[in-house]
DNA sequence: TATGAGTCTATTTTT
DNA sequence: TAGACTCATA
């Protein structure tokens, strides 16, 4: 987005002002400031660019792309340009056109990493044992096909499931491991047989033709090592090597790069933050950018820390927050702006009234006449979105969810491939089995295991034996004619492939396939919708150059642009705000247990918080003119009500950019549960103070504090003392059967006790798992 | 093959 | 609590 300002005024001809501009270079390195004409015109060997939020990263990139292109120093095909995101790929191509004022068609290598791969295997397919026009499977094929390989292993899926296999296999593919490197740890998992069922999934792989998204990356290191002279090809084609969002590289990623960088002085520019790295649970190795001058001696880093997003008041509390992490390469960003309003802090009884504070404040801003476009609600996790939704839809406001299903990943859409892929590549097993009886055919499993079994047995494909045991005895008459009749539909669909265009083909084998007929027979309420996605699929279809080139589009291109009517507030996950920036940020849900997230620390002890950390940097960082966070004191957690403690994460803001905000409705909030207490401890005047002053918090404090100071080399359970929210194993003071008071629930007796957690039937409102520190003895 | 009862499990997600 | 999913049964 416009992560910088806008180019200076246009040049007026013979001025002064046009003089030394000219003076000064070209039109496109005006307005930028020292540091970003050092990123853009530091041309020989490795350049690390430290980009801090809204520094003007993309324009650096795109500017840099377009300062090699003009001086002449390499074409756009001697340009490798990788992203991360289709939509970053597109983005990038845009404004390099802008600059350079033409089409920007001629940079064929431009894309993310996976685009990139593929176009690299296609020419080179032989060498690694594929052929040219081998599938791309994607995480639903791969667990399907996953499946079939652990009941060939004869493991209980039960205790086995795919998915988690599907899980493992892609973390070894991150890191570059094939089934013989896997740490013998990690293959222990799966039964033993972790390593084994890789294997087998491989050689599944290969029969059919396929590779999913890790083995783009793999084979291509495996070609490149393998073979030399392809490898050195590649290595002079690449002039200029640049990479976006280096934080979130993985290992194999990593070393897909350095092999191509594997040269004197190469000109390897990688953009990035530390601070934003947050897919560490995806694989992504920040180590990569820490360690970027040890990888490539000689580098320059150059750190962009103007700045041109937010007020000082963000961009402080951001700052300060995220200096509480070790692991970064340490940046100091400041703005020219002015400081603008305090980040704000409001405290809700729970999530429900955290939805109606900030409707109402939306509400109140739209009054003002701010944009509903230019304002945005992130949230840690997606089931914090329901109560959004729910308090939007009744005022009436329009929102828009960014993020979740994708349209190709639906259902209808899925199925509709897979018949177009059975059509093109009747060597495609998967998509064959996927709608082979779908709709509803009388072929069951029965006789698509038998088909399984000869296909396999017979080393040839299914759709192949499927059309020999037609001609057989083997299958009941009834499944038999079934069968013929798709397999003539087929060759029929087959037959046309060349006589019309792909939408009307594919419209004619939806039609005649009655796959369109199924939904419209469907009463359930979803089934329009579907049948609607289903023309938009048609619709898209028509801006291919051909059938094929449409299943490869797909296959890689998980999103469509979907058209935008109207102002709408965004709601979305904070991992999805990446990149984004809005004028006013609402950021919910500031508790411990959901922010930091109790599973990140569970699983990923200091590293986890750490990550969480940078989770909050983002969300407050994509804030221009206001950030207000936002937390619950009760929260619905699996159905139980718990009591929450403010995210530690509050309290490393700094206190001069925060305003604590008193809504005033904090006091009366209590009404509702069992009455007539209303004595919640936001009784005092200010919220934030009293939050900070209860005894579960001191006592949190000081857990803190005694862990920090201890050891910290220590193993990560040393965390369990600074985690609030979950079992310290430290005696609760509290034992089965006493009469406690809560001052949500009233009076109950103890039934458990599990560390600080007790287990409390209320005498009015039933069973309930607390935290100690929130009841009284009774 | 359609349905209901019972069971399980609840971050983040791109390619 | 709620949703997804499996499994048995008609």
């Amino acid at each position: 987005m416009h992560d910088t300002p806008p180019p200076a005024t246009s040049p007026r001809p013979g001025g002064i002002a046009a003089r030394a501009r000219a003076a000064a270079g070209p039109a496109y390195l005006q307005g930028l400031n020292p540091e970003q004409s050092r990123a853009i015109e530091t041309l020989g060997g490795p350049v690390l660019v430290l980009a801090g939020a809204g520094t003007g990263k993309t324009r650096v990139l795109t500017t840099r792309i377009a300062h090699i292109l003009t001086q002449g120093l390499a074409r756009p095909g001697q340009i490798l340009a990788v992203t991360f995101t289709n939509k970053a790929a597109r983005e990038m191509k845009e404004r390099i056109g802008k600059l350079i004022g033409e089409s920007v068609e001629g940079m064929p290598w431009l894309g993310t990493f996976h685009s990139i791969c593929v176009k690299i295997l296609r020419s080179h397919a032989e060498a690694v044992d594929l052929k040219r026009d081998f599938t791309i499977l994607d995480t639903d094929d791969q667990i399907r096909l996953l499946k079939q390989v652990i009941q060939a292993a004869d493991l209980d899926e039960k205790r086995w499931p795919a998915r988690q296999l599907a899980a493992s296999i892609d973390r070894w593919k991150n890191r570059a491991l094939t089934p013989d490197k896997v740490p013998s740890g990690d293959a222990y998992a799966f039964a033993g047989m972790g390593d084994e069922l890789y294997k087998a999934y491989q050689a599944r792989l290969k029969t059919l033709n396929a590779v999913d998204f890790g083995d783009l990356l793999l084979e291509v290191i495996r070609l490149f090592r393998e073979n030399p002279d392809i490898l050195t090809s590649y290595q002079d084609r690449f002039r200029y090597m640049l990479v976006d969002e280096y934080q979130d590289t993985n290992v194999a990623q990593y070393l897909w790069l350095r092999l191509l960088a594997q040269k004197d002085e190469p000109n390897l520019c990688c953009v990035g933050d530390d601070d934003q790295s947050i897919y560490g649970w995806r694989g992504a190795e920040v180590d990569n950018i820490l360690r970027f001058e040890k990888d490539f001696p000689g580098a320059v880093v150059i750190r962009l820390e103007q700045n041109y997003r937010s007020t000082s008041n963000i961009l402080e509390a951001a700052s300060h927050l995220i200096a509480h992490n070790e692991g970064r390469l340490g940046k100091t960003l400041h703005t020219k702006g002015d400081a603008g309003d305090k980040v704000t802090v409001t405290c809700a009884w729970d999530s429900e009234e955290e939805a109606r504070l900030i409707g109402d404040e939306i509400e109140r801003l739209q009054r003002d006449g701010e944009s509903l476009d230019d304002m945005a609600i992130l949230v840690r996790a997606s089931f914090q979105m329901r109560e959004f939704e729910d308090r939007f839809i009744t005022l009436g406001l329009p929102y828009r969810v960014i993020g979740g299903p994708r349209f190709y990943e639906r259902a209808e859409i899925r199925d509709a491939v897979a018949y177009l892929r059975a059509t093109m590549q009747p060597a495609d097993d998967l998509a064959f089995e996927r709608i082979v009886n779908t709709p509803r055919r009388g072929i069951g499993d029965a006789t698509v295991r038998t088909i399984h079994d000869v296909a396999r047995a017979r080393g040839i494909p299914m759709m192949q034996a499927a059309l020999e045991l037609t001609e057989s005895e083997e299958l009941k008459a009834k499944a038999r004619n079934s069968l013929r009749s798709l397999m003539e539909s087929f060759a029929r669909w087959r037959g046309q492939l060349d006589a019309l265009p792909q939408a009307e083909l594919a419209a004619i084998i939806l039609e005649e396939s009655g796959y369109t007929e199924m939904w419209q027979r469907e009463r359930s309420a979803d089934a329009p919708g579907r049948l609607e996605n289903l023309k938009e699929l048609l619709r898209s279809m028509e801006e291919f150059e051909s059938m094929l080139g449409f299943l490869e589009h797909i296959s890689l291109v998980m999103d469509t642009e979907s058209g935008d009517d109207g102002e709408k507030v965004s709601l979305m996950t904070l991992h999805a705000a990446k990149g984004l920036e809005f004028g006013t940020v609402f950021l919910p849900g500031w508790e411990e247990g959901l922010f930091p997230h109790q599973r990140s620390l569970d699983e990923s002890g200091r590293a986890g918080l750490e990550e969480e950390r940078r989770l909050a940097y983002v969300g407050i960082t994509r804030a221009k003119r206001r950030a207000a966070l936002f937390f619950a004191t009760n929260r619905r957690i699996h159905g139980l009500w718990q009591s929450t403690a403010a995210s530690r994460f509050l309290d490393e803001l700094p206190e001069k950019n925060v305003e604590v905000v008193d809504t005033g409705s904090l006091r009366t909030s209590g009404g509702g549960y069992g009455g007539g207490y209303g004595n919640s401890r936001f009784d005092e005047r200010e919220p934030f103070a009293s939050t900070y002053s209860t005894p579960g918090w001191q006592r949190a404090q000081k857990n803190r504090e005694r862990t920090a100071n201890s050891n910290p080399w220590k193993e990560p359970p040393m965390l369990e003392g600074e985690v609030l929210a979950r079992s310290t194993g430290t005696d609760s003071g509290y034992s089965v059967g006493e009469r406690v008071f809560h001052q949500k629930f009233g009076y109950g007796r103890i039934t458990a006790v599990d560390g600080n957690k007790l287990t409390v039937k209320f005498d009015h409102s039933g069973p309930k798992r607390v935290l100690d520190s929130f009841v009284e003895k009774h």
